[in-house]
RNA sequence: GGCGGCUUAGCCAAGUGGUAAGGCAGAGGUCUGCAAAACCUCUAUUCUCCGGUUCGAAUCCGGAAGCCGCCUCCA
């Protein structure tokens, strides 16, 4: 079957194609690096890594490009009061980024451009759309003139001369022609530092929309598959990206535009003032393990807007531990006879799960149909009515599944001496039918994290979450 | 003011015309020295509310209420 997405450029799920055979371009806004990323901004690397998962889950090759934005109002701002030099201070939250998303499993993209890396590129596009008149200079700045690209708000579906002018506007104090252009580069001034490119378009800084124009461009081509982002970014950044794209190459930018909602926490939106933010790290720091935050932020549809909490994390490591047992488990069967039914189940899982994954990535409906694959396994292992090839060949899909989501593989550290130690010692203690010694050893081993049970072919352990 | 989304059990969450997936939590049972894991049984006559269309609606239409967004640099 083939992948459907929901397409924000048309708002309808169409059938994915990409424009070379098997091979996927997919450009996904990254994180400005000016602070730890949130958990709101990881829902949508999460959403990006599903996806880019799934895509090489169906045999595509795919090339993602995720940028790290380490030049804008806020980097500048954090590195002044730092007094520190910009790169200095982006390259402290860079390096917290990548320890996130690997903390999140999240797959590394194939490309990650900085912005600042990049300024010629975007120049070169600044200069060309200034050559064709769609950008005009203004003080030193350049901006891009909306009214020169009639297909604007194509995306967002904005009638721009409804747009209320809003108050953020009023502190974007250049002389634009008309309020909704917007700045392509930005010419320096005092309040800007050290910070500036002294270029042939001027000196000061880009944008931050053209940025995503010139890096796509660069390592993806003019025009590719998949463009990515949260929903809030799909205007006025993605209109922009769009319109300065377009306007420059003449070409078609993107296929296929997918967003994800946000995510509100304990039902409210996320904000400092609710006390309701969290970093990834501060979640963390509470105890909570990464791989739980992955399994609850993936385990919503990526367009439903998702409702962190505390609660729903407890579940989601319980869900992931149900999953864990059930690997574990299987490891356990030996000998007995092949059975056809395992087959017929593997068979429909297999079905089921893609089918809800080629349906706009349908996620809850993938894990229902994963987890209804496991309570049927589980059974004929209980009846006795598995063979230890059945039980390979379950191991083995369940191994497939967790290419996409990546929440099976355990951390567990060997045991150390001391704990192999009390296990032996509870051990001895049951063959004396010693309960009291036994159950307080095990309590003990508990309260470490280590979860014992008893089985007819000896204890097993395993780590909590 | 313009535009968009959401409201399903104690919590989370699928389902978009044919009679309510799944996870977590909870209750009872089997197994166990006791547990753990697993299995079995139970847990929404009903999908925010009010109308309408239909043989049939959580699903379509109209209205109301509540919540969350976007409207110039926020995933």
């Amino acid at each position: 079957m083939a992948l459907r997405l929901f397409n924000t450029l048309t708002r309808t799920e169409e059938e994915f194609r990409p424009i070379e055979d098997n091979h996927v371009r997919m450009y996904t806004c990254g994180p400005t690096v000016y602070d730890f990323a949130h958990i709101g901004n990881f829902r949508a690397y999460t959403f990006e890594d599903v996806l880019r998962r799934y895509l090489k889950y169906k045999g595509y090759r795919v090339t993602q490009v995720m940028n790290l934005t380490d030049i804008d109002d806020k980097t500048i701002r954090g590195c002044q009061a730092e007094k520190i030099p910009l790169d200095q201070y982006t390259a402290r939250y860079k390096k917290a980024f990548f320890e996130d998303i690997d903390s999140l499993r999240i797959e590394r993209a194939e490309i990650y451009p900085e912005a600042t890396k990049h300024i010629g590129e975007m120049v070169a596009i600044i200069a060309k759309l200034r050559a064709k008149g769609i950008a005009y200079e203004m003080n030193g700045s350049i901006y891009f003139k909306i009214s020169s690209f009639p297909e604007y708000g194509k995306l967002s579906h904005m009638d721009i001369s409804q747009l209320k002018a809003g108050a953020r506007v009023a502190s974007d104090e250049y002389e634009k022609e008309q309020v909704s252009d917007f700045a392509l580069w930005k010419a320096w001034d005092e309040s800007d530092g050290p910070v500036f490119w002294e270029t042939e378009i001027g000196k000061g800084r880009p944008g931050w929309h053209i940025e995503c124009s010139a890096m796509s461009t660069k390592y993806l081509g003019n025009h590719f598959d998949i463009h990515c982002g949260g929903i809030d970014n799909m205007f006025p950044h993605h209109e922009n990206e769009i319109a300065q794209t377009e306007a420059a190459t003449g070409e078609k930018f993107v296929n296929y535009w997918l967003h994800n909602d946000h995510l509100v926490v304990e039902g409210r939106k996320m904000a400092k003032s609710f006390g309701n933010f969290f970093t990834l790290r501060q979640i963390l720091k509470r105890g909570y393990p990464a791989v739980a935050v992955r399994y609850l932020l993936m385990s919503t549809h990526y367009r439903q807007q998702l409702n962190f909490t505390f609660d729903g994390l407890e579940a989601a490591k319980a869900a992931i531990e149900r999953l864990h047992d059930f690997v574990g488990n299987l490891g356990a069967v030996s000998g007995g006879k092949l059975n056809p039914v395992v087959d017929e189940l593997i068979n429909r899982v297999l079905a089921d799960f893609e089918t809800a994954l080629d349906s706009d990535l349908n996620m809850s409906a993938a894990l229902g149909a994963v987890f209804d694959f496991v309570r049927d396994i589980n059974r004929l292992i209980h009846d006795k009515h598995m063979s230890e090839v059945d039980a390979k060949k379950v191991i083995s899909t369940m191994a497939r599944f967790d290419t996409v989501l990546a929440v099976l593989q355990r951390e567990d550290a060997a045991l150390d001496a001391e704990i192999e130690e009390m296990i032996d010692r509870r051990n001895q203690a049951r063959k004396n039918k010693n309960f009291a010694e036994s159950d307080r050893v095990r309590d003990e081993l508990l309260a470490k994290g280590i979860v014992l049970e008893d089985t007819p072919l000896g204890t097993k352990w395993k780590r909590k979450l």
